[in-house]
Order: C-alpha cells, then structure tokens, then sequence
DNA sequence: GAAGGTATGGTCTCAATGAGACCGTGTCAA
DNA sequence: TTGACACGGTCTCATTGAGACCATACCTTC
C-alpha cells in the first residue's frame, strides 16, 4: 500500500517538520539524521523533490538569479500522503547489508587469523558509533515535545544496537573459536 | 581494495564451501543462510556467475539437453580472489534499511496512536524472527568442524539482533510517550 | 585587493541493482 | 492424462548507486 518509496517519505516528512528546504538542506539533515536507518545519496535528494513537485506533493520556489536554488514547500496533498503513511502500520521488513558478517560466514574458507583481525576492527567501529549516539543522547535537551522524543527514541535504538554488535565483535576477538556460547549469558557480566 | 561487489563474493563462497553449483541452486542456499545479512535478489545470481566465468573466477558447464542447466566450478583464480577478499579485515560499513525506523522518527507528525501500531506489529515480527534463529540454533548439531561454527556464529549475532530489536519495540509499544528511560536499565527486568 | 580555500548549491552520466513478469522441463499423484 | 508443483532459467524496464563535474558566494590572509 505504499505508494512512494521511503526516501520519498523521508523528502516529505523533513520538510513537513522543518519547513520549505532545498535538496542541499535535504542532504545536510539526512547526513545527521536519517542515514543510519536509511542511507540516502545525495544525487537522490536532487532527483526526487522535482518529481514530487510533477506529482503535486511539493511546489517548487526557484530563485532565478545568484545561485538559483530550489526551494520546495509541502503541499496539502504532500502532507495527507505523509499522514496516509505514517497511519500505515504495515511496513516491509528492514534489510541489512553487512560485508563484516559476509565474510565471518565465509571465514572457515580463509586463514584462522583473518577472523581477529576482522573482529578487532568490527568492534573499535561499533564501540565508535555507540559512544557517538551516546554523546548524542546526553546533549539531548530533556524536552518533553514529541520531536525530541522521535529523536531519543531512534537514539535509544541506536545504542541497543551498537552495543550488541560491538559485544559480539568482542566476544568473537577474544574466542575466535567460539567454545563456549556466550549467548545464554547476560551482556557485560563475564562468567566468573 | 575490494575487486568485486560483496555479491560475487557470496557466490564465490558458496561454490568455494558446496562445490559447483546451478544458479538455481545458489538461490536456495542465499534465502538460507545469507538473506539476513545480504539479501540478494534471485534474478542477480543468473547474471553474476556467467559474469565471473568470463572474469575467469568460475568456469561454466552448460548442459545442452533437458533442463538446460548451467554448472559452475570454481577455478583458482577464483580462490585466489575469494581467499584475498576473506584477508582483508577492512570492510566497507553495514546498511540497514529499516521503514518501521523511520515511521518512528517521524511519528510526531501522525496521529500518537499510529506509533503503538507500528511498535506492536515490529515487536512480533522481530520476536518471530527470534524464535526461528533461537530453534535453527538449537537445531544445529554441536559439531566441532568450522563451518559449523561459521553458521553458528552468525546464528548468535541474529539472536542478540532480534531481541535487542524486540525488546526495543515492546518498550515502545508499553509506553509510546516514552517518558522513563529504559536504555539504562538491564533488559528483561522491568523496574519494580 | 587579489588569491586561494571552503562551504554552498546543483547537474549529469554510466553502471548496477531492484522488481517482477514470463517461459519452458521434468516428476508425481490423483 | 492432466494438473500441480518443483526445477531451472531469461528478459525487460525503472530505480538507485557511485561519483565526476560545474558554478557561485563568502571568508581569510598575504
């Protein structure tokens, strides 16, 4: 029942909460925001708002002079097919595309040593964006409108997250064989 | 430094692990095993493996009678290249493409009721993928060859994935307003 | 006040992938 | 003997990926 893709959602739904924006503004909001959970390249945001201006969603403002940016506001039907979709809770599964654990599923074909080299690397990443949204969260005014709590919500996420994949790494670069099953254990809390 | 994309080396891989195979039955195995972590579409692993026979990574055997079937063996070369990528511990970054994520991120501008649909609908369906990782686990025999310990692995991470995911959106689902702050509390043990 | 760096703002092209329609062959059971 | 179903594959069109390329404005520093 979709009836545009979701980084069409994402062009509708940033200029629904900020107000009118040119796709260099897209890009900028995308970067901070949006691309951990859906990765957008920025030729996309140039493609996309003129053909949701064709489909009456956007209107477009274009400066005719200097550096003749294009601005687009939200049209009523732009923000009802926003609303029709965020009403919408059936939504297609996620997909990952992870070439880490593309190549721990490859690994017995590789040298035993590549493994903890890869998950050494794996977990310095994921550590890296854990204390990032961590960081991000704290600066977080603890303001009770409902932005601020989109937002704390998807940080939230972002550290249960990062923290999994980055104990994981660890627990692979620490026993690369993997004798015993660290899953039944709780998190941060080794056997004694 | 990658010569391929992640997807010929999944091929390369499963021919590497399996011996030579159809694309046919390459598809069976990627909606396996491989899906979760890099979906591939199936009409991508009839235009792949006649590309890497002309790379000379795999060498083709096509039936002229019957079904038809195109076989494909790996060669050295193709070893070589999969054993060069499984050496370098320097991965591109992980994707993920999440819709729900995003309905979330942009719910404050729906109706506050659509979030608790969303969150009971993700909930199940992460929950179900936990049981099928947890069952495949339990399935899988304790054996202590390393392709066992390959599948078992990634098995683990999808565990830890999944309920760190359903935990989360249960979370939401309990209190959408989101007003305590459960990220700092151990997860299973609801505050008293 | 000219030179250069950097941020702003945008267009373009080619290759690769996504999405799925469509088409045969063999096997087995009713 | 025909229909269902698994097997095995090809094809096309639209969308996205990846990144080169271009121009304007501002800001510093010599």
């Amino acid at each position: 029942m979709a009836e545009y893709s979701p980084a069409r959602y994402v062009v509708l739904g940033l200029i629904a909460r900020h107000g009118a924006m040119t796709p260099y503004e897209l890009k900028a909001r995308v970067e901070d925001d949006i691309q951990p959970f859906w990765p957008i390249l920025h030729a996309q945001l140039y493609r996309i708002p003129p053909e949701l201006a064709q489909a009456g969603l956007l209107r477009e403002e274009a400066e005719t002079t200097g550096r003749r940016r294009r601005i687009f506001h939200l049209t009523d039907a732009g923000r009802a097919a926003l609303a029709r979709w965020l009403a919408d809770p059936d939504t297609p599964e996620a997909e990952t595309r992870d070439p880490a654990q593309l190549k721990l599923f490859f690994a017995d074909l590789g040298d035993p040593s590549d493994i903890v080299a890869l998950a050494n690397r794996q977990a310095a990443r994921h550590r890296t964006w854990l204390a990032h949204y961590t960081s991000l969260r704290a600066d977080l005014a603890p303001a009770e409108d409902s932005r601020q709590r989109s937002r704390a919500r998807l940080l939230r996420l972002g550290v249960l997250h990062e923290r999994a994949h980055a104990e994981f790494w660890e627990s692979i670069a620490a026993d690369p064989e993997q004798l015993d099953d660290p899953v039944s254990r709780p998190p941060s809390r080794p056997s004694p």
